[in-house]
DNA sequence: CACCACCTGCAAATCGTTTGCATTTTTTCC
DNA sequence: GGAAAAAATGCAAACGATTTGCAGGTGGTG
């Protein structure tokens, strides 16, 4: 667990990602192009507004939700919910690496990474206690941040 | 794990809910005990759509968002994102005895209550090496039900 | 039982997200 | 390198969930 630190996993190359994208059997537009490197720049899970504003307005913001949209059904980025009804995207490693958590402060929104990801025998308990498949899970924490405290 | 019953805790009487309420120095008015006596009745997480049917529009949806807001803070109810932008709640036991989880089928939506709550002690480790304090957790699980996997 | 703070109903506003349609771009193939 | 087909974009309007302003109604306290 690393409370200081952004994203864990190092910065793709914008190119690596354009490629995965090529190999989805995707065209890989500008707008395309453009969110995944403002997504490969920012530290935390971005939402679409916030993506869209890191393009200053270089497309429009139904293209961003669209194009997050397919982004995440390829796989190449993860959606959080972090309580307030905005959706927040990060990268996503191949093959699912790169999975992780947050920690969210409830005063000021300040978000924590954390590095590991404590349930994958968890989903596997859960997979065949119920008999449903392909088990995911979504996991987020929140709390006070110290700045928060002694305000 | 329970992969079939409801709610896990057995639920409590409305009068203990409507003298909680009371003694929270709020006051019981007519739709905040018949949104507590419909989440005393279902099974699963209602949306406030479900809750304002399940009233039979006794009252108007404005009351049930208003209401609901006031039965969070007052620790009454506790919310759940299932991942579709819809919030959902379920009653809280005192002391916030009654936490818990879901699975939710991506195909169907329907939802399986988990008993367990296995996240506790990370809540202890999030919080000791973030400085964050008063951590708590939001753990849902997704999957395929053995209905929809079959067909 | 009267009063006051608080609550409700109604309707309009807000916010995130989706969608229809005409136009532009990407890719493929010659 | 360019034309044609398929797919993506921009714009604006639609949509669904949630919030809010305001005028009138209600709970519980003295």
């Amino acid at each position: 667990m690393d409370p200081h630190g952004a994203h864990p996993s190092s910065k793709p190359l914008l190119e690596t990602l354009t490629a995965r994208l090529r190999n989805m059997a995707h065209r890989l537009t500008t707008p395309r192009r453009d969110i995944l490197d403002a997504l490969r720049r920012g530290a935390h899970p971005m939402s679409h507004r916030q993506i869209h504003s890191a393009l200053r307005g270089s497309c429009d913001l139904a293209t961003v939700y669209r194009s997050v949209h397919l982004l995440e059904s390829a796989g190449l980025v993860q959606r959080f919910d972090l309580g307030d009804g905005v959706r927040r995207y990060e990268l996503l490693g191949e093959d699912g690496h790169g999975h992780h958590h947050h920690l969210v402060c409830r005063r000021c929104d300040r978000v924590v990474e954390l590095l590991e990801c404590f349930a994958p025998e968890l989903e596997q308990r859960v997979a065949s206690q119920s008999g449903y498949s392909g088990v995911t899970h979504r996991l987020e924490f929140f709390g006070t941040c110290p700045a928060c405290q002694s305000a």
